[in-house]
DNA sequence: TATAGTAATGCAAACGTTTGCACACGCAAG
DNA sequence: CTTGCGTGTGCAAACGTTTGCATTACTATA
């Protein structure tokens, strides 16, 4: 139904690899002629089908995007930096998410292949990177927070971690819980390893109770907190996997009459935009995260172009101190 | 360089398109042939190339959607319904946003053109209805929130508009601000229009300088208080064009040492997720954003299928009362 | 004037599928 | 033994581009 290049040639008296070429900025074919057809092919409203110029020319400029979870700001913050490289390098963004289910991120990748991609970028997978290399069908895939895959970028989850804590027990706090997402991924093994070696470095006993399991979002933070207040002897901080953690635990306990900080500090992970302008505004770990979707990009656009050499790399969090966190009572 | 239906046709000793047919279910073909085939596909690691078929089928099954804003988990959440039906209706998703720009939404309806998109739903459009009808390239197009064009679905913003301003007069406030968007879009007037035609009816006084531009986000949130709280008689009451513009003028209150709602009231609009869990929970206006979203993939995929006769839908709104508003001290 | 070289254009093949049509085969009915 | 029909398969065209090669027309040089 839409108009081809056929009908443009038909019109301007010329074959179609000649308004191929004129649209293409071909270098044999004459300015005049190039000029011509360009105004024609406008006027008459024709747009090249990318279908069919995929399918003859072997590529693709589009790039596969999969996000574990469309609800958390951190990841739809990603997608801001991704796609600024992406479109400044003329490349398009297929965008999803599969709502931290494995089983729809293999489904993702099916149709990320069947579309033949130019390359593909996954924040927060679930798939183990010996089933991705092995998937690995000739497409390049960059990984974001996945650092033991070849070709990822990631935040420094074990520094982060570490910051968090050594400040809280700068703080003066001994009883600091920490609530998790649940899931055994790296992501989370690296922030508990935190947790722990800081703890023993300050010959702080570890109280198994004090880890309590979330899930990455604010329900999850709630349910932790019914649990850590009930325990026999109250934490006087929380750590927390990340910021919507943070805000679940920040409501429930002001639900529950304990004022933060007073009663009790929280530090969350990410920095997202909710933790400024939470009341009180969340202390956390910021990740670099629009360096983090930048630099991801570029490497996929270094795989594409050249099968390049490139190897994982890490970026340093921060600390930002806010309102949330303040010295402990004795 | 991947795999080809012709390198399994040549391995099975059968005909491309016997390898076609028994990919495709269809019905010329015997059983045990079919069975024999796809396992072998399987083993190969062959997956058809979508370009290919769209191109000689002439159809795609995939939609586009295009949404102001990532950063605003209104339009985030309308995905996760919007995918849902589409899913279940064997059509793949292509999202992509346009940060609240016109150019940047103009040139996204090229590259959905240039993919031959089977529909495109768009939220929180910028492109004025005339505009759209004569862009309209044969592919259905079908709008979130955007009431005067043809095919579209939205919450009925005046109504909801009103229900605020009601409530909020019903608990004693006659001095009530309203924090706006600040774009003379639909969306905008028709709150604008609620607000006002709730003060008439009550012969309440419109007074202009409690009428304050904000962003839609966070930002604009805060800017207009800041405003707000300078004028000679302050209000006693806010209420905001969305939820995120409502936690920006919390914050923003509450730093100015204005306590949520001893001192101020504050209603906003969508009732996002963080409406429930900020400190205090907002008391807000529900947008249906998942049956929103959910209608919208219906009528777009009853378009496509037959150019159907559907017109545009409103769906209502509703109060949600919580902590952010209380009776007016006097 | 003939010849080589260059610039602009057209021809046709190719990309990987799907699908209408023709064909071959086996079998039942006349 | 034909005829007809149904079932399974293959052939070839088509989808809308791009691009190597051939062709044409012109210009400049010898």
């Amino acid at each position: 139904m839409p108009i081809t290049i056929k009908d443009v040639a038909k019109k301007a008296n010329v074959s179609p690899s000649t308004v191929s070429r004129a649209l293409n900025d071909h270098p044999r074919i004459s300015t005049e002629t190039k000029k011509q057809v360009q105004e024609l092919a406008k006027s008459m409203g024709y747009v090249p089908s990318q279908a069919a110029r995929n399918l003859v020319t072997q590529r693709s400029a589009t790039i596969g995007v999969a996000v574990a979870d469309y609800l958390d700001p951190f990841y739809v913050s990603l997608l801001a930096s991704i796609e600024d490289v992406a479109l400044a390098n003329n490349y398009d963004l297929f965008v999803s998410s599969f709502y931290r289910d494995r089983r729809r991120e293999e489904k993702l990748f099916d149709s990320f292949y069947e579309k033949r991609l130019a390359g593909i970028i996954v924040a927060g997978s679930l798939i183990d990177e010996g089933y991705l290399s092995q998937e690995n069908r000739s497409v390049p895939v960059v990984l974001i927070n996945c650092f033991s895959y070849p070709f990822s970028v990631s935040a420094d989850k074990l520094a982060g971690a570490k910051m968090a804590m050594e400040y809280l027990v700068g703080l003066g706090h001994h009883r600091i819980a920490y609530v998790s997402q649940g899931k055994p991924l790296n992501t989370e093994l690296l922030r508990l390893q935190g947790y722990r070696s800081v703890l023993r470095k300050h010959d702080i006993p570890i109280d198994d109770s004090l880890i309590v399991p979330g899930d990455g979002g604010v329900i999850g933070g709630i349910k932790a907190v019914s649990r850590l207040l009930d325990l026999p002897e109250k934490p006087s901080a929380i750590f927390c996997f990340n910021d919507m953690t943070a805000i679940g635990v920040m409501n429930a306990l002001q639900k529950r009459g304990c004022q933060v900080p007073r009663d009790c500090s929280v530090v969350g992970f990410d920095d997202l935009e909710i933790a400024t302008y939470y009341h009180p505004s969340l202390t956390t770990i910021r990740q670099p995260i629009y360096r983090l979707g930048y630099r991801a990009t570029e490497m996929l656009l270094d795989l594409i172009r050249s099968d390049g050499e490139v190897g994982s790399e890490i970026l340093e969090p921060e600390l930002i101190v806010r309102d949330s966190t303040a010295r402990a009572q004795d």
